[in-house]
RNA sequence: GGGCCGGUGGCGGAAUGGCAGACGCUGUGGACUUAAAAUCCACUGCCCGCAAGGGCGUGUGGGUUCGACUCCCACCCGGCCCA
């Protein structure tokens, strides 16, 4: 009998080892090739939950495949240390927010030892390092010198307990919620500043480069939402002041027999008549009190007042009288828009309730000529559009998606192309005559990156009251945020109370002026991160300038891009859409010559608690993995989380799942460790065939499985593999030395996944080199190959019977010996076998009347 | 309302258009044990049957096909995103 398989002495054991043998560094070697993989680090919160291990144990499984494979694999892991967590445990225990965020650094860097991952250590980084977050300022510095960074006054999204503004891609849902902490966000007036994403709207568009899930692309294409039409410039009616609006149904202009304007927009002042004064005031005071949901929801009944103005449609001189209402918002297009009653429901509604007059200019399908009850926006011929009576209108439709099927439905002519279709046409006949253009909008907004908040890093720039805005100089950087601070309980930022903070001199004149103290968003620290691992202390001491590399440009030019990212699809529309900015502008900085950060990502599901329901804290199901780490080891854990779903999926955590890893770890101990019963003899060459037959069918679906990011079924082969060889391990074969290459061969294919114990079961028999650096191995077509295969026999289509044959077994000889079986002339006999298929290698099937 | 993803035993999940339920968990019975745990063996989709065997079965309804969990159409349910 030797030992049992005890991980709380194996594991900890190895992992000693493998930090002093530096394992897991990774050093640029030319000679071989590099792939540099990548998941995304967390935010140090204090302890490693469950979702960290699902999200990284399949992650490390995979580089160290990689690494086995041949590759030279970069595997770094680092904190997103910046945020609020730690700033609201400050002020709660009246603790300094670094002093909290190092410790929870500490505490999780041993916990992600403890998973046996093969993270390089050499290059950790923490966001909130000095060294870390100056090359964060001086990222903002270039993004300002190159023009991409600017501020501006405008509504902005502020969550009230958070007591910070937002970036719109931090705003979920319907209900519009903070992303941290679920609160609804209010809308106010600030002063921010944001980064210039919209000016790489259409190039965010490109997926071209990107070998990414769908989905991924889908929320990003949706997110930032191009749509195309043309912006009209309407006139007052008295004064001349242009009102341009956005619209992407230019077809149907003649049809505006309103306009609205946004409550917000700067023109109402200048147009409200006297007598509408006093209605006008008081509705603008009721719509600033609500929330853009409550505006634009399309449950609540349209409000507005007229304004007592008139504009002139520039397209037939029409007199139309220009209202105000809160369904039209001035973060969108121009904050006005021609009201086209006819062709859209909003206007339609509000049409009704004022009784605005509804000039129908889209005929509708099956139209009787009354007056409409409802708004129709599909296609049909234009009417009452002057020059443009009888053009076609797509609507909605693209030109690509107007098909001889769609075209009928709606008893329409399917020739329309660019040349007769009417937005298009009306779009070109607006610009002849100078009173329109084509034109795109975006969904999309700049991305506002200031926060209100004393634990990120320092906008790096100052207000000087007689220069105005002025960039801190580069060399300065780091602006380091100040130790003496104090903590309010309203969470308002300790920067604006610190005077040795806030006053300093402007760079360009000498005179006092003002930090800025405001912090950035921290999603810029995660934009750039992947580039900090080329060198986790790269310039640390170094005085900066702006025409530096902001990391090691030997170690980039050997590691970058990403090859696999992998992470959790909630970030599709802000981290993973921010840094792919950043490194488009990184690019035309001429810091990188790539296009794309991450050339592969994998999205994996969440871990559900044991009762299918999020774990949450609230709800009190969280499963902590420390606790099944100690009870039965990190390989078995790590293993249960491969094993136990589709990666991409997810899935509820089951603690009597866990067992099954456990026995199957022990399962494996015991078949590699415990002396074998004695057997007399050698088997035959037929049956040592069947031996290596298996082990090489294994290598090939586990070497597929993970090549897919199918963990689970590649757990499933390695149990299948052990159970077979533990009951071979009672024949004679274990006398042969195809016995001890099937058992090494299992050492190296449970390596990836199960790292320590793989480590322990190779060094026993006397391996001297760590499992992980050995080569994986590689199957043999020919030797995977079965030689006899079972043929099933169906009559028409059921299955009936099936019998052994070679697997180069013809059809005929098939067929044949098929219909020759007892059970299938049961079902043949009296009738007359219309059809006969073969299926070579697998299947017969007989047709009978 | 639009888009995307998903729906398979008691549970997690397997199945290039070709044996549905691999691999596990759970459960039942048995072996070992003074006893229990651990371990090992057998069974474990549903229905009929003593059995041999047969029928049904991948959300629902259609279709394509010799053959559909898989492809197509319509619908229902759940999730996510956008209105």
């Amino acid at each position: 009998m030797t030992d049992k398989y005890i991980p709380r002495i194996v594991e900890p054991k190895w992992q000693k080892i493998w930090q002093e043998t530096h394992l897991y560094r990774a050093d640029v070697d030319p000679a071989k090739e590099k792939y540099y993989a990548l998941t995304m680090f967390p935010y140090p919160s204090g302890d490693l939950h469950m979702g960290h291990w699902y999200a990284m144990v399949p992650s490390d499984a995979r580089a160290r495949w990689m690494r086995m494979q041949g590759k030279n694999v970069l595997f770094p892991m680092g904190f997103d240390a910046f945020g609020l967590p730690a700033e609201n445990a400050a002020i709660k225990h009246n603790r300094h927010p670094s002093i909290w965020t190092y410790a929870n650094i500490d505490r999780m860097r041993g916990q992600l030892r403890s998973m046996g991952t093969m993270f390089d250590w050499e290059r950790e980084i923490a966001s909130c390092n000095p060294g870390y977050y100056k090359w964060t300022q001086w990222f903002f510095l270039k993004l300002y010198h190159q023009g991409l960074a600017y501020k501006k006054e405008s509504p902005v999204d502020f969550c009230p307990r958070c007591n910070t503004t937002l970036a719109r891609e931090q705003v979920w849902g319907e209900d519009r919620l903070c992303e941290r902490c679920d609160t609804p966000v209010i809308k106010k007036n600030l002063n921010q500043w944001f980064f210039k994403i919209t000016a790489y709207a259409d190039e965010l568009l490109n997926f071209d480069q990107l070998d990414w899930p769908e989905r991924v692309k889908t929320l990003q294409r949706n997110w930032i939402g191009r749509s195309e039409g043309a912006e009209v410039v309407f006139k007052t009616e008295k004064g001349g002041h242009e009102l341009p609006v956005f619209t992407t149904r230019p077809d149907t202009l003649w049809g505006a027999s309103f306009m609205v304007l946004a409550p917000e927009h700067p023109l109402v002042h200048k147009l409200v008549s006297a007598e509408q004064h006093a209605a006008v005031d008081e509705y603008i005071a009721a719509a600033t009190r609500q929330t853009d949901i409550e505006r634009m929801s399309t449950e609540k009944e349209k409000t507005g007042v007229f304004t007592g103005a008139y504009a002139v449609n520039p397209v037939n001189q029409a007199r139309i009288p220009i209202w105000i209402a809160d369904y039209v918002l001035m973060g969108y297009g121009t904050g006005a828009i021609m009201a086209v009653p006819c062709g859209d429901e909003r206007d339609f509604a509000f049409a009704k309730k004022y009784n605005l007059p509804i000039p129908v200019v889209i005929e509708p399908k099956d139209w009787d000529g009354e007056p409409l009850t409802a708004a129709w926006s599909g296609p049909g011929k234009m009417i009452n559009s002057g020059p443009f009576n009888g053009t076609v209108s797509l609507a909605k439709y693209d030109l690509a998606e107007w098909t001889p099927e769609v075209a009928a439905a709606y008893g329409l002519p399917a020739d329309i192309t660019a040349e007769n279709e009417g937005r298009r046409v009306v779009t070109r006949r607006l610009a002849e005559q100078g009173i329109g253009k084509f034109a795109v909008t975006y969904r999309l907004h700049d991305w506002l990156i200031s926060r209100q908040r004393y634990w990120g890093a320092p906008i790096p720039m100052i207000t000087c009251p007689t220069c105005g805005i002025v960039p801190v100089p580069v060399e300065e950087l780091p602006i380091t945020l100040p130790d003496d601070v104090e903590f309010l309980p309203t969470g308002e930022s300790p920067l604006k109370f610190h005077a040795g903070f806030r006053h300093t001199t402007c760079p360009q004149c000498g005179g006092p002026a003002g930090r800025e103290t405001d912090t950035m968003d921290t999603f810029m620290c995660s934009s750039w991160y992947q580039y900090a691992f080329m060198d986790a202390r790269w310039k640390e001491n170094d005085t900066l300038s702006l025409d530096d590399m902001p990391f090691n440009p030997e170690e980039g030019a050997y590691w970058l891009p990403v090859d696999q990212y992998t992470g959790g699809v909630e970030h599709a529309t802000m981290h993973l859409l921010y840094t792919r900015f950043f490194t488009k502008a990184m690019r035309d900085m001429g810091i990188v010559d790539f296009d794309e950060p991450m050339v592969r990502l994998f999205n994996q599901g969440i871990i559900l608690a044991e009762d299918g329901k999020r774990m949450s804290k609230s709800r009190g199901n969280v499963v902590n993995p420390d606790e099944f780490v100690k009870l039965y080891g990190a390989d078995t854990v790590r293993g249960y989380l491969m094993f136990g779903y589709r990666w991409d999926q997810g899935g509820p955590w089951s603690s009597t799942g866990v067992l099954g890893i456990q026995r199957f770890l022990d399962k494996v101990w015991a078949l590699v460790t415990e002396e074998p019963a004695p057997v007399e003899g050698q088997p035959g060459p037929a049956e040592v065939r069947v031996l290596r037959r298996k082990q090489h069918q294994t290598i090939q679906r586990v070497s597929n499985d993970y090549q897919q990011f199918a963990f689970n079924t590649m757990v499933a082969g390695l149990m299948e593999y052990t159970n077979y060889l533990t009951k071979t391990k009672e024949t004679a074969m274990i006398n042969t030395p195809e016995w001890t290459e099937a058992i090494e061969t299992l050492a190296l294919l449970m390596a990836p996944a199960f790292p320590h114990i793989a480590e322990e079961l190779w060094s026993k028999p006397g391996h001297t080199a760590s499992v992980h650096v050995q080569q994986w191995p590689v199957w043999d077509e020919a030797l995977a190959a079965e030689d006899e295969t079972t043929i099933v026999v169906q009559v028409n289509g059921k299955l009936r019977e099936r019998f052994a044959a070679p697997v180069n077994i013809d059809s005929e000889a098939a067929i044949t010996t098929a219909k020759a079986l007892p059970a299938v002339q049961k079902y043949t006999a009296g009738k007359r076998i219309v059809k006969e298929i073969y299926v070579p290698g697998k299947l017969v099937n007989i047709v009978v009347k």
